[in-house]
DNA sequence: CCCTGATTCGC
DNA sequence: GCGAATCAGG
């Protein structure tokens, strides 16, 4: 994947917007965080101004059932939300249903207590036939990615998304 | 261990 | 110029 003029303003955006190197990474599929930030120090724009809005990785994963339960296509899901997928599990739920209805996705709503598997966040395009291609966040927004966890088969979604039941990430670390 | 950006250096 | 490996840090 090269540098094309596109792909380095959406890198430019993004990068003044405070998304960390990898986020981007994963927006412009294809390239590695490392190249991402190689790219921005080519380009000398490393500063990025403002005070990062990075950094809110929440902790574990704490089920709140309760806030899945009941239809959440009931336009309460527009009112809801536009913090960060990875802040809560009942967010994430709920915007996944939200972006569900507008990429025509089929649905299969959560069960109330499972577990979220963490996203691997993909790009439309790095979607392949064994990854999830469940919708996360708003399709209007940044934010917007893909669930991308392997499904280990030869299935488009995950374990999770399919069956309903809890998937761990498998190794989404190089061992060292 | 998860993650972040910064730097180096072979290609 | 590119980006993997590595470093330093939260």
């Amino acid at each position: 994947m090269n540098w094309t003029d596109e792909r380095v303003e959406l890198l430019k955006k993004l990068w003044s917007e405070g998304l960390s190197a990898s986020q981007i990474a994963a927006q412009l599929g294809g390239v590695s965080r490392n190249a991402v930030i190689g790219k921005v120090h080519r380009l000398k724009l490393s500063g990025r101004g403002k005070t990062s809005t990075t950094q809110t990785r929440s902790k574990k994963v704490s089920t709140n059932s309760a806030a899945r339960n009941g239809n959440v296509h009931s336009g309460a899901s527009q009112t809801v939300v536009r913090t960060s997928v990875t802040k809560s599990v009942g967010a994430t739920a709920l915007q996944t249903e939200y972006a569900v209805e507008a990429v025509a996705h089929t649905v299969i709503k959560p069960a109330a207590d499972v577990v979220v598997p963490i996203s691997r966040r993909l790009s439309l395009l790095q979607l392949s036939e064994r990854t999830c291609k469940w919708p996360i966040g708003d399709p209007l927004n940044e934010d917007f990615h893909f669930c991308g966890n392997d499904s280990g088969e030869s299935s488009p979604y995950c374990t999770y998304h399919s069956k309903l039941a809890f998937q761990p990430v498998s190794e989404r670390r190089r061992a060292r």
